[in-house]
DNA sequence: TGTACATCAGTGAACGCGCGTTCACTGATGTAC
DNA sequence: TGTACATCAGTGAACGCGCGTTCACTGATGTAC
């Protein structure tokens, strides 16, 4: 009833779709998305080009899903590197958690990486739920942050992420839940929540923005040949974060 | 005899160059660098295909072309910023000035810092004097972290960057040269000078990094929606970047 | 100033290629009574 | 348990397309004497 008990047909279908998305994938890593090619996959696949059609209904729906897919990945490395700490990890060591967890499933598999953050696809809309995804991953960057006693250098952020916040009662509310709130809490009309929400938002977005330029130069191999490790790298910005933060 | 003074026929061929060049470019701020196609350069240049080849050797050089543009027109922009300033201005000034160049020429014209940043271009192996352009654009920098004080959060990264200019002669002596020492000093060898040298290189590839961030994201808009100005981002990381280095 | 020659810009035809996608059709696998 | 029907996976032929690039050739523009 619950869709996860299925016939071997449809067994056998997630099964091809699975093996078609990852020769996509190496595609991607030999030659970037314009490389993804529906003939080049059925041939390996051991199907006619036009079979494919079956498993997805055109070419940009199946990069689609290979974005998703990614984004869904990446947040599920970042949540299990928050959940593999104490919980009550001081939160610098959150951040460096979440940011290693992040830069280490970036670096595994960099075409993928690439595919979330690199130059948009000529003629290709990204799928609407990728903002979702995103949350996802952003979500527990939003918890260390919480509580956090912001600098000097981070306070115009904070403000512009306040205000955000405080326009859009959608993203309140998304805050609210990820910071650990208690649902039943008013966490979203409440002035003084207010100010935390945008707080861990701007931590979030600010660790964002560091972990796309050290991790995107990394992986984009800019370093290469400089005698360069990007996880230094990441580390100084990540550290020089948490110091505008004031975090334990 | 210097080539300056030139016929009205290569002047002409010139100013051909450049048209198709142009239209290139815009081919890329529409559809990316898969977009480029010799084909309909030529039909809107009113030419016939193959008279391409009489300007550039292959679709590959064109591209090459246009990224080697790219570069060496960011550099002149961030210099210009660093030249704007009054000499005596502080170091702080400098390094906000120099992001806030690069940002500027990055907004105004997204497509060619995508060119510059974006995803390796699928078989496509970039042209050997990007290198000597990516120093271009780092060099006002290093002379901005010319003798700063960094603090414990960047300091393994400055220990990197010594050690690579200790292991590397001519990166040292760029790094000398770029900080405006003079020529006649035996800046490469001299131990002291080799720190000094790391701090100022360390300094310069986190502000590439933090600007790789903050400007990548705003230029592949993933702010979009989000009611977040990129400016006022890539301030904040600056002003932590200067306080992490301890500039005036 | 005029002529002979070299250089260069540009053409049109042709090459082969791989691409995404549609269509009408076949055979196997499930489902309902 | 057996039969009738619906669903689904897959095929092969064909579509038109635009692409980068090569080739042999023509005509105009410069250069040398």
């Amino acid at each position: 009833m619950a869709g996860s008990q299925q016939g071997p047909r449809a067994r056998y279908r997630e099964q091809t779709r699975a093996e078609i998305k990852d020769i996509a994938l190496r595609q991607v890593a030999e030659g970037g998305t314009a490389a993804v090619a529906l003939t080049r996959i059925a041939k390996e696949v051991g199907l006619s080009g036009p079979a494919l059609y079956r498993y997805f209904d055109s070419r940009d729906a199946l990069l689609s899903d290979l974005i998703r897919d990614a984004y869904a990945d990446l947040a599920t490395a970042v949540t299990a590197a928050a959940g593999d700490l104490p919980s009550d990890a001081p939160a610098r060591e959150r951040v460096r958690a979440l940011a290693a967890g992040c830069r280490g499933w970036a670096v595994a598999q960099p075409h993928r990486y690439l595919l979330i953050q690199g130059t948009p696809v000529p003629g290709y809309s990204a799928p609407p739920d990728t903002l979702e995804s995103a949350r996802a991953v952003l979500a527990p960057f939003l918890g260390a942050f919480h509580g956090a006693r912001p600098g000097p250098a981070v306070r115009p952020v904070v403000a512009q992420t306040t205000a955000w916040v405080r326009a859009d009662p959608e993203v309140a509310g998304w805050v609210a839940r990820s910071t650990g709130g208690a649902d039943g809490e008013p966490a979203t009309s409440a002035g003084m929540d207010e100010e935390a929400a945008g707080v861990a938002l701007a931590g979030a977005v600010l660790a964002w923005s560091h972990l796309h330029g050290a991790v995107g130069l990394e992986v984009s191999g800019q370093f290469d040949g400089m005698g360069h490790d990007g996880g230094t790298l990441l580390t100084a910005q990540v550290e020089s974060l948490a110091d505008a933060f004031g975090l334990d």
